[in-house]
DNA sequence: CCGCATCCGCAATGATACTG
DNA sequence: CAGTATCATTGCGGATGCGG
């Protein structure tokens, strides 16, 4: 059981607050986006899509977001066991929300790559690990 | 010279997760909405706008806001000093999308604690301290 | 195949005190 | 008034190994 931050702070009067900690987090993003585009997906599948999560982080994104009811769950009680995983309708309405974002964050990623601003250090990121 | 957590891990291919790296750790948002209400604000008017804040943490996330090119700093040279912030046009770009976000935080606020989702525990939060 | 528990490092945040 | 510097804390996320 570990904490779930939903009621921790000063959400409860900001419902901006409030959204972006139910998406929060390094990995729901990208699971919601994941699901989003692929429909329903598999547990395995969304493993293999979304690079770098672990079993771990993965079963707890999943958690939570059902939880909240962003994703739904289905359980295949058979052998080997399947698990489908999709959006619900809640989670189907946040993505327009995503995209207005996802819009605004590709225009400041243009400006800020033109203007070439020195964010100290850290531009050799897919330098050294290209291939593999 | 603290890190920027810009170019570190995978934002570079999703737009969507670089505008949640921008807008996101804990404090920015709420000086973006304070700017977007007020317009123009001096320092300690947003200090003392937004509960809870440290100078540190005031600080920082101006700093890092002004270098994304999200909000604008204006410095008059007197005694006393005097400072003040405003949202860039890229910064109130952010606005509608923030608003959208917003609603469907609402939406889904309502429908959780319709729901009465047992999120173990904190639901004490505003219980023992409510007067002060 | 799908998922959970435990331990741990590190980056983000907080507290406090000091400065032009 | 508008910050800066330093140290302490903390909680998220990573690694690893087990369980149905």
């Amino acid at each position: 059981m570990n904490d779930h931050s939903l009621y921790k702070n000063s959400f409860d009067n900001c419902p901006l607050t409030f959204a972006l900690n139910l998406i929060g987090g390094k990995w729901r993003l990208p699971i919601i986006w994941a699901l989003s585009k692929n429909g329903t997906m598999r547990y395995n599948e969304l493993k293999r899509s979304i690079h770098g999560i672990t079993n771990m982080m993965l079963t707890q994104s999943l958690r939570e977001l059902e939880l909240y009811g962003i994703i739904n769950r289905k359980q295949y009680m058979e052998i080997p066991p399947r698990v489908e995983y999709s959006l619900t309708d809640n989670g189907k309405n946040l993505i327009p929300a995503l995209k207005a974002l996802a819009h605004w964050g590709k225009q400041m990623k243009s400006l800020i790559t033109q203007n070439n601003i020195e964010l100290e250090s850290v531009e050799t990121v897919n330098e050294t690990e290209d291939e593999k």
